[in-house]
RNA sequence: GGAGGGGUGGCCGAGCGGUUAAAGGCGCCAGACUGUAAAUCUGGUCACGUAGUGUACGUUGGUUCGAAUCCAACCCCCUCCA
């Protein structure tokens, strides 16, 4: 166990973010010192989901702890499409869909970094510099420096290979661009370390490779695990898709998640996963997530609790997250209709309860809004409707709405118009 | 370029002329049990409907009373050869 002097090693090594390092004891002697360190995020979606979270939370505490935290946009490496631990070809992405990509997910950076101040977060995109390059420029000057021999043997290329899958040449590549990001960063900035995910280890380490041949630079690789749940599920990926983290609607019905959700998505942990979501996911002492994270049976929903709250005071700040507490309470502990559910205004008159589901979202079409009858789920103000015939009426608003409910913990309200 | 194999529902994977909206598994949803947990058990899982209809098995045509299943062309993928 090797001994960490710098804050940012600590923090990084206590909360469980380390999964493997290029060089701890190098990095921990220069993060000592405020170091300049980058994660690249493809733009992909647009918007960042929980998947994401893991890794904004590396740059927030690389920040906090003295560092400055860059946050690469890959305007550039999108294009190509990053083949690590994925076993198909990702379709390529339209130059508009990118640009529009982009703005969607800068918008999540500011909520847990700091833009201004003495060592301010920046956001560049890779953009910059791979555009300019001409096909002869960049094979001279990074392409010589990759051999095809060891390229072969990384995980994402063998694990293609050995499974007969397709690995384009235009993917085969991606390993390049993305290690010249590190050069082109340590050049501008001063850019000493690479953060990442444990499936960018190949990049990240030939990232580190090329900036020293490159530059003569020693640079430093870190990447987290993947998160899963207890059960091995993948982190964040549930019901109706990914936990997205913008809120508001500008990019989409599918790419957002409000507050409410958001709480409950941290709400609904898996006991077993407690303490370790309350060290990697909130700014929580670890004496304190250490505390929580010993509570046992029914008593552990304080830890989720506290875990929910945290975790939404970060993204959406404090006022939504003790919303989202207060309506929770509600609805759980008083089977209350309450604010902050997904409200709808409509027209009730003749309406019937299964069309209501749908209006509410809560159900996708008509026959599974059926299926939910059979099945004693779908309830309007807590009433289990029996017949698929049963229509809304006046007599149904309380409060001003109505409430929609499928099973126990999907909510919504439809005010009448 | 040549030879062979293959493209099925969110994913994996059966089916190989009618009884197939398409076995089985995973995932997901709901119910029971609970603590808004996990595990377990039960039911459900294309759409619209009262038994029915419409869409669907890479694409487009064709053969059949009838095709995911047969034929043709095209697209894409894999393996071996060059």
């Amino acid at each position: 166990m090797i001994e960490h002097t710098s804050d940012l090693m600590k923090t990084l090594v206590g909360r469980g973010f380390l999964y493997r390092c290029t060089d701890e004891v190098g990095l921990d002697t220069v993060a000592g010192e405020g170091v300049t360190g980058y994660i690249g995020f493809d733009c992909t979606a647009p918007s960042l989901h929980v998947g994401s979270l893991v890794q904004i939370m590396m740059l927030r505490h690389l920040q906090k702890s003295g560092g400055r935290p860059i946050v690469l946009l890959g305007g550039g490496t999108t294009k190509i499409g990053d083949p690590s631990g994925k076993d198909k070809t990702r379709s390529i992405l339209a130059q508009e869909k990118i640009e529009a990509y982009k703005t969607g997910m800068r918008q999540v950076f500011g909520k847990f970094l700091d833009f201004d101040g003495p060592n301010a977060a920046i956001t560049v995109d890779n953009d910059e510099w791979l555009s300019e390059f001409g096909y002869i420029d960049f094979l001279r000057t990074v392409g010589a420096h990759f051999s095809v021999n060891r390229m072969v043997t990384m995980e994402t290329a063998r694990r293609r290979l050995e499974n007969g899958q397709p690995l384009s040449f235009l993917e085969f590549n991606y390993p390049l661009l993305q290690s010249y990001d590190f050069v082109e960063l340590n050049r501008r900035y001063n850019c000493r370390l690479q953060l990442g995910g444990s499936d960018q280890w190949g990049n990240i380490t030939s990232g580190v490779d090329l900036t020293r041949r490159m530059e003569g630079n020693e640079v430093y690789g870190f990447t987290a695990p993947l998160v899963t749940t207890a059960s091995g599920a993948k982190m964040g990926k549930t019901a109706h898709g990914a936990i997205w983290l913008n809120a508001d609607l500008n990019q989409g019905e599918d790419y957002h998640r409000s507050p409410y959700d958001y709480w409950q998505f941290w709400r609904n942990t898996e006991d077993a996963d407690v303490g370790r979501f309350l060290r990697l996911f909130t700014d929580l002492p670890l004496d304190e997530a250490a505390e929580l994270e010993t509570l046992e049976g029914a008593d552990i929903n304080t830890a989720k609790i506290r875990l929910a709250n945290e975790a939404t005071t970060l993204l959406h700040g404090k006022q939504a997250s003790n919303e989202a507490e207060e309506t929770a309470r509600r609805i759980f502990k008083q089977g209350a209709t309450a604010t902050g559910l997904p409200t709808l205004e409509a027209n009730i008159e003749g309406v019937l309860a299964i069309d209501a589901a749908i209006l509410t979202g809560l159900a996708a079409s008509r026959g599974e809004a059926r299926r939910h009858i059979k099945g004693n789920a779908l309830k309007i103000n807590d009433e289990r409707v029996t017949d698929d015939s049963q229509a809304l009426s006046s007599d149904d608003v309380n409060d001003g709405v109505i409430k929609v409910s499928i099973g126990r913990k999907r909510h919504a309200l439809i005010r009448p118009a």
